[in-house]
DNA sequence: ATTATGATGTACT
DNA sequence: GTACATCATAATG
């Protein structure tokens, strides 16, 4: 059984996080379909020290993580990198999931296309940046809805269980001592 | 194996 | 000007 996921239950950001764990993201190019299962997330709200969104400050750039569930929010970051975010909580409200990990399933020669570079497997889809130059997610998806059909990205459950931890944050300054980040251990059950 | 450095857009001081 | 939700590469142990 695999059913493309239409709307997120009703919980709060970190529990989102946590849902999206082993569920598996989905990109349609024209010629390939590439997918990959989420195994490293982490939770982003307005009272996150290390969020965009932190005490409410809305700019241009963080408009999509104001906007209703399911709301793709896509943002260079150190000028290079492309990260790939999905809001939560409701219209107005700040808060988002970042996509930090995926295990690639499909298209993996493609991702290693898109990647450019010569790396192992995990190394392809092991980072936030790297899953989306891996996947090649469009910046054009910015602020458009992860459940709309007619978009090229989509969330899929494949009835994977996996075991979770839940642990601080790396790579960032500041909110590091929040239990925020959501990893995948081990190997996972079908 | 770990550490150092450079690339460089956007938000903020 | 500085900081940043990063990554590849090079240098070092």
């Amino acid at each position: 059984m695999m059913t493309r996921i239409n709307h997120f239950p009703d919980l709060s950001t970190s529990e989102i996080a946590i849902f999206l764990l082993g569920k598996v993201l989905c990109l349609k190019t024209a010629d390939f379909i590439l997918t990959g299962m989420i195994t490293e997330t982490e939770a982003y709200t307005e009272d996150d020290p290390a969020s965009h969104t932190f005490g409410g400050r809305q700019t241009l750039r963080n408009q999509p993580m104001f906007g209703t569930v399911g709301t793709i929010y896509i943002y260079l970051i150190y000028g290079m990198h492309r990260c790939l975010n999905i809001a939560t909580g409701q219209k107005g409200e700040g808060s988002a999931v970042l996509i930090r990990a995926l295990k690639p399933l499909q298209g993996q020669a493609h991702m290693q296309y898109n990647r450019g570079v010569k790396v192992t497997a995990k190394g392809l889809t092991d980072g936030p940046g790297k899953l989306v130059q891996a996947l090649g997610i469009p910046m054009a998806l910015n602020g458009a809805s992860i459940f709309n059909p007619n978009i090229p990205l989509w969330l899929e459950d494949h009835n994977y269980s996996c075991i979770h931890q839940c642990t601080t944050r790396i790579g960032i300054r500041r909110g590091q001592d929040r239990l925020w980040r959501f990893v995948v251990l081990g190997d996972v059950q079908k």
